[in-house]
RNA sequence: CGGGAUGUAGCGCAGUCUGGUAGCGCACCUGCUUCGGGAGCAGGGGGCCGGAGGUUCAAAUCCUCUCAUCCCGACCA
């Protein structure tokens, strides 16, 4: 391609409503244009990129024995009211009417339709393992897009479904998908990890997300330094501690704590650590219940691992009024003693003695608060986020934390939607069998926008080769000298002859603008043409990933760099 | 949905308080010079100042409403 002909256009500006390395490159790098909130054009420069994550995925689904199919973006609320998710799921779902009235929505996922493919054409367990996947461009209304690609409300994915006679069979279906996805991301060149996740909205049994590891992750992770025990905080177990409760020695006393509600206010009034306060959340449920959590002074409450417990859906803060009614208090002097409520405590509060909470009355906390003594509770449980430096559930180790971008999913869906919508084949008894499913998903832009998020400097992006737009970029520093334009032009046609994909920058600039250009566009390997090097028949090759520099004889140059790009694909 | 902020040329911003010819830098077009790390000079094109009402002789500027965008929170495969 030659830049004079192309249609990349790039900023020397950072537009200012974007926040994180990966958004503002994508958009001064001439990849992306913002059309609404959460919906972008992808221009020439970005489409290559996502072609490349694409081509990589579909390589791997179609060698995991995955076929590809295409289904619509516009979905008939029948299919969705079928499997109940249509009063389910929520305002994220994007729900139209045709011109008669006939109610659809726009498809943020398709487990729906992909079983409504499958009921209508699989008939024989002879037909299976099956696993069908697209890539497809979803919708989901999010309350809050933002960061460019990374979360967007119209967005590219890859979903995989399989479909298996018994869970036996199914579990070889995930754990063939999740090997795709290793290969998948390593092959992008991206640092990763897997990590066991929370089901939450598509349902199933377990589930694994990819993170792809990046300080501006909307995802906490957490790790084993021993095992290898890694899983989303949101889904991180904590064991009970083994060590044994501390003994009451002091008494119960109330005492004036006037205004002080945070935990960092009475513990700096009373002059004690937050490992020796319990705070008492006050919990409202989806479906009206109250309940009160007693937490550590300096821990977290976990709402996914309280709703699991609780069989409901979200979990949310009591507001002041129902507060003041379930305690008799203004919110910020909550206590567990002698408190009407469903109380549970989190497993390591079991282990405190002696400690501080609120009393239930205005301007009032206890001291000397124990459990056993003091309090009737309903029951310990798993409760609190995990957290860095938290013992592992599985071994001696120590968990580690990180920030992760969710790039993947994989779950395991059992008989949820095939049961719904009655997907079921006979087996070879002629026995009717009701299928088992399996979902797997990759957000394809935001594949791009992570490895970007990875591989950047303060001049621009760093693309990893198997995803970059283009291979190489001849530099012409000055295409009005003849020779200078047509050895340029030689090189630029060996290396199309080699099928190398590079980017002609035939461009009538300055060397200056060039170069800047080159760098904020990331492509892996840059050939300098210019008068100074010809007078030695060579050209210069510069690395983007580590500005290393070497002079290629001109005769040899497209061949060598044909190898290092066959190098770096293999 | 709650809190905060912002809408002026493709991008970054000034002008708004104190009403009076719509500006600056980058980008874009023309010409000349320049040419190995974002050149210089000269000339030029491009704006329903987010939208709708109102106040006023006069509104980017004041008032009301509205829409959009961004940030924080809640929320989220």
């Amino acid at each position: 391609m030659r830049y004079s002909r192309y249609l990349l256009t790039t900023l020397k500006e950072t537009p200012a409503d974007a926040e994180i390395a990966s958004h503002q490159l994508m958009l001064r790098a001439g990849m992306i244009r913002k059309v609404a909130a959460g919906i972008y054009n992808y221009l020439p420069f970005g489409l290559r990129a996502i072609r490349k994550v694409e081509q990589i995925v579909r390589e791997e689904m179609e060698r995991a024995g995955a076929l590809e199919i295409l289904m619509p973006m516009v979905v008939p609320a029948e299919l969705w009211q079928e499997s109940g998710r249509w009063e389910q799921y929520g305002r994220e779902l994007l729900r139209l009417q045709d011109r008669k009235d006939t109610g659809f929505c726009l498809g943020p996922t398709h487990e729906e339709v992909v079983t409504d493919v499958v009921r209508n054409t699989v008939r024989s367990y002879r037909q299976l393992p099956l696993n069908l996947y697209q890539i497809q461009t979803k919708f989901r209304d999010e309350i809050r897009p933002r960061f460019g690609l990374m979360r967007g409300r119209e967005f590219i994915m890859k979903d995989a479904y399989s479909f298996d006679l018994d869970e036996a069979e199914a579990d070889m279906a995930y754990e063939k998908m999740f090997q795709a996805y290793r290969r998948i991301f390593e092959r992008c060149g991206l640092k990763f990890r897997a990590v066991e996740a929370d089901t939450g909205n598509i349902g199933g049994s377990s589930s694994h997300e990819f993170m792809v590891l990046a300080e501006s992750g909307e995802d906490a992770i957490v790790s084993c330094d021993l095992c290898a025990y890694a899983a989303n905080v949101e889904k991180a177990e904590l064991l009970p501690a083994s060590m044994a409760a501390s003994k009451p020695a002091e008494a119960l006393r109330r005492v004036a704590t006037p205004g002080q509600r945070s935990v960092e206010e009475i513990t700096s009034f009373l002059g004690i650590t937050p490992q020796q306060l319990v705070k008492t959340l006050i919990l409202q449920t989806d479906e009206g219940e109250s309940v009160a959590v007693l937490l550590r002074g300096d821990r977290e409450l976990n709402a996914i691992k309280l709703c699991r417990l609780l069989g409901c859906s979200e979990v949310s803060l009591a507001d002041e009024e129902v507060v003041q009614r379930e305690t008799g208090a203004p919110s910020g002097f909550a206590g567990p003693v002698g408190l009407r409520l469903r109380l549970l405590a989190d497993h390591e509060v079991a282990a405190m003695a002696d400690f501080v909470a609120g009393a239930n009355a205005e301007d009032t906390h206890y001291l000397g608060v124990n459990l056993q003594r003091d309090v009737v509770l309903e029951n310990f449980a798993d409760l609190r986020l995990a957290g860095a430096g938290d013992p592992c559930p599985r071994c001696e180790g120590r968990l580690e934390s990180w920030r992760g971008i969710e790039v993947g999913h994989v779950f395991k869906l059992g008989t949820k939607y095939s049961e719904a919508l009655g997907a079921t084949v006979l087996d070879d008894q002629g026995r009717e069998r009701v299928l088992f499913m399996g979902c797997y998903g990759i957000g394809i832009g935001r594949t791009v926008a992570s490895a970007i998020e990875q591989n950047h400097d303060k001049n621009g992006i760093v693309f990893p080769l198997p995803i970059a737009p283009f291979q190489v970029l001849i530099t012409v520093v000055n295409p009005k000298e003849q020779d200078v334009m047509q050895a340029a032009e030689v090189l630029y046609g060996e290396l199309q002859a080699l099928e190398v994909e590079v980017l002609l920058d035939d461009r009538d600039e300055r060397p200056g603008s060039k170069f800047k250009d080159a760098d904020l566009l990331g492509i892996p390997l840059r050939l300098t043409v210019g008068s100074r090097g010809l007078k030695e028949q060579a050209v210069e090759l510069q690395r983007r990933s580590n500005g290393e520099r070497s002079l290629l004889p001109l005769a040899e140059a497209a061949s060598q760099l044909a190898g290092i790009v066959r190098q770096a694909l293999s």
